[in-house]
DNA sequence: AATACGTGGTC
DNA sequence: TGACCAAGTAT
């Protein structure tokens, strides 16, 4: 007995699933095989990121780092570049420090048991269940965005999905399949991506529909509910292209463990109150570097919004005047060309920048 | 317990 | 354009 469900009733929802599953699952390419190594990339890549994104990352990342040993003898700038554009750069960084750890440690095999698992960086209690079921078929249950959502409707939770983690992770350890907890994780997940979608689900389709309270309530459409949010803030961000008489360009790599961390950027910050975008510039390029320039001409305006403030990057081109460059707010500095550019990491934002000094060179 | 941490997609 | 969300973890 669980959940208010009699145990027959328990049997019956797991069935309906794994059958539901083999005959609407979807084909994805971490389920061909069953290497750990393989299964753990996915589940790293499909943390708060979605399967259409990842897929491709996924296929280049293995084709590159093909074995925990590939990956653990990787430089941390090559592992990087594999992640630029995905996003939530720690996920890489943790994902080459356990590969290390591993190799160290383990003899490079991946563990098989949940604390051990558990233990390793970047893996919380959702991704040791979907590496251990998925990849050894251990019952461990997962609680992701998509089950949260499933059990949400299926109890009819009153409360946003955060205020009942307990009870949510009860739930989903009480269901899962003891026979088949790869298929029943797998399914539970699929569920939620594709037929008990955010909106609009789709209960004609779904097999728990006869024991779906919210179904039954008539309510699915406004479950689960929504979690507070708080107001983001908006940051104006003087960034600098600065150009020596070579025509080099110079870029910094930001501190690993902060936001981005190891990837490069054009140098800038924050404007102050009453504050022009050249003297913002040119202040932050003096107490970040070390050196003095002249702030010349606007390149281009970039908005970009990050999960919890949203900035616009102002660039202008700048010249550099004098004073040796030193890494005073960040790791290490380069003079590159332009055409070098595409052999660092960096994110999204300055990637549009980028873009940008491409078309001026055309002109 | 609440917040930091990216990016792409949708409406 | 702005708000919200998607295979979460770390602190």
């Amino acid at each position: 007995m669980l959940a208010g469900l009699p145990g027959l009733e328990v049997v019956k929802i797991r069935q309906l699933l794994l059958l539901w599953y083999k005959e609407k699952g979807r084909d994805l390419p971490w389920r061909h095989q069953k290497d750990p190594y393989c299964i753990w990339v996915s589940e790293i890549m499909l943390q708060q990121t979605q399967v259409k994104t990842v897929i491709p990352f996924y296929q280049r990342w293995l084709q590159r780092f093909p074995t925990i040993k590939d990956l653990a003898l990787a430089d941390l700038q090559e592992v990087l570049k594999a992640w630029e554009g995905l996003g939530y750069y720690a996920r890489a960084r943790n994902l080459h420090k356990a590969a290390q750890y591993l190799i160290q440690n383990y003899n490079g095999i991946f563990p098989d048991r949940l604390e051990e698992v558990l233990s390793l960086p970047g893996i919380g209690r959702t991704t040791a269940g979907g590496i251990l079921s998925a990849a050894f078929n251990q019952p461990i249950s997962i609680l992701d965005g998509n089950v949260k959502r499933v059990l949400s409707r299926f109890i009819a939770l009153s409360v946003p999905p955060s205020k009942a983690l307990p009870q949510l992770w009860e739930l989903s350890d009480s269901l899962i399949d003891l026979e088949n907890p790869r298929d029943f994780n797998q399914g539970l997940m699929d569920l939620g991506a594709t037929v008990c979608t955010r909106k609009n689900p789709k209960c004609d389709q779904c097999p728990w529909q006869g024991d779906c309270q919210a179904y039954n309530k008539g309510i699915q459409s406004q479950l689960p509910m929504s979690e507070k949010s708080t107001p983001i803030p908006h940051k104006k961000i003087g960034v600098a292209v600065i150009y020596n008489d070579q025509g080099q360009i110079l870029i910094d790599r930001r501190p690993t463990d902060k936001m981005l961390g190891g990837l490069w950027e054009f140098p800038g910050g924050k404007l102050e109150p009453d504050e022009t975008v050249e003297e913002c510039i040119k202040r932050e390029i003096l107490e970040e570097l070390g050196i003095i320039i002249e702030v010349n001409e606007h390149i281009i305006t970039v908005d970009h919004a990050y999960t919890h403030f949203r900035v616009s990057l102002i660039v202008h081109a700048c010249r550099y005047l004098g004073g040796e460059p030193k890494p005073i707010g960040c790791e290490e500095i380069r003079w590159v060309n332009l055409d070098q550019l595409e052999e660092f990491p960096f994110p999204k934002a300055n990637i549009k920048i980028i873009e940008a000094l491409k078309l001026i060179k055309d002109c």
